[in-house]
DNA sequence: GTCTATAGCTGGATAGAC
DNA sequence: GTCTATCCAGCTATAGAC
């Protein structure tokens, strides 16, 4: 029976999209509600809390769109290829409104352990066959010098969310912005391609960064 | 009389305050009141709503903030130098609490006008001397072929944002993240200091990506 | 499981005394 | 300019009928 899905189905979608077109600051027990066409009070039986049906919804939804995309990356075998599965993730993951999602539940966790607890689980869940892809790429690479790929994953997460709020209130300039984080992409590729006249360069530079800044 | 200072300028303080601490989901008259040590009628009266004191006090504090770097932006001669002060500046404004203060204020811009219109012109403050900095630096370098500076300046911001917000939930993972974000700029320098060759690597780079995505 | 009703608070905003 | 008092909307959460 689709006609009629589950209310607690029903609460988890109706709490992600009030957070996509409300904000978290206007996610209330009765906006959720109205947005999943069910009574207000049922949040309170079926969850506890408006914090605890937040963290059931984004846990659910977060496992359905990385595993969207586990097989893509696991095909994935060049820098550049992954550079485009990359932006097809994002971008549709934009579209979809889950990177402004995410950008208000961060937001609202900076004073809500809760929240920053589902955040976290959240991020980790997208985290892990990011940073596999990359450690498998990378192998043998000039790059492998300079970065570390948990933090690159990591870098490349938080900028895509940073851009998200941006585009909020300057379009243009946060589609500059995309636009520069592509080139150091690229940037990335070349310094790829370049082999071992880039390694000796990396190389010399992080003899050189290490004697300025010990530790 | 420096006792009891201006009935505005302690609003605006506090309610600066009151977003950095509690969030923009926690903030209202009666809380900014309670941080401003004034009466909560006081805000309608000065400034006639909350939204319109959080634009005043947003005006203010970027001004002033943006004062005290651009000295120092216009003395730096190198990328390396624009790399040191950089790290200076986020740091600062990270430790005063400035950056996650803007990240609150760009999530709660997302769902109003105001606070959305008071949030560009901010980040426009901001960008003017970094972009010019940025514009003046990397004139005969290499990576002014792969480089738009309104778009890097813009990036680079955009990043510390979502890392404020990153750091909220994993400060580990984050300070993994500004670390690998770090070893970009690194890389950036790098490609600068390999002059020609670089300079051709990326000229064909360029014409190959064309190729592929024209426009 | 789902509903109505409501208790008890906090929110923005204003009126009017001083 | 600053205060108290207040209106009313919206909030979380629960009690209790069905």
């Amino acid at each position: 029976m689709p006609g009629k899905p589950d209310t607690k189905i029903r609460l988890m979608d109706g709490a992600l999209e009030t957070v996509r077109t409300h904000g978290i600051a206007a996610t209330s027990a009765r906006t959720i509600a109205a947005a999943a066409g069910v009574n207000q009070a049922l949040i309170f039986y079926h969850f506890g809390s408006i914090d605890e049906l937040l963290t059931a919804a984004a846990e659910r939804s977060t496992a359905e769109r990385v595993a969207a995309y586990t097989d893509r990356l696991a095909a994935v075998r060049s820098l550049r290829e992954l550079l485009v599965v990359g932006r097809e993730l994002h971008e549709e993951e934009r579209a979809l409104g889950n990177v402004n999602l995410l950008a208000q539940m961060l937001a609202g966790a900076r004073n809500n352990e809760v929240l920053a607890t589902a955040c976290a689980a959240a991020l980790a869940q997208w985290m892990a066959p990011i940073e596999s892809t990359l450690a498998r790429l990378l192998q043998g690479s000039p790059l492998e010098e300079v970065t570390d790929v948990a933090g690159l994953a990591r870098a490349v997460s938080a900028s895509f969310i940073g851009l998200e709020m941006y585009d909020g209130v300057d379009p243009a300039g946060a589609a500059s912005a995309f636009t520069a984080l592509e080139q150091l992409g690229v940037l990335m590729e070349i310094v790829d391609d370049l082999g071992p006249v880039a390694r000796r360069a990396v190389r010399a530079r992080i003899t050189r960064t290490a004697r300025r800044r010990p530790a």
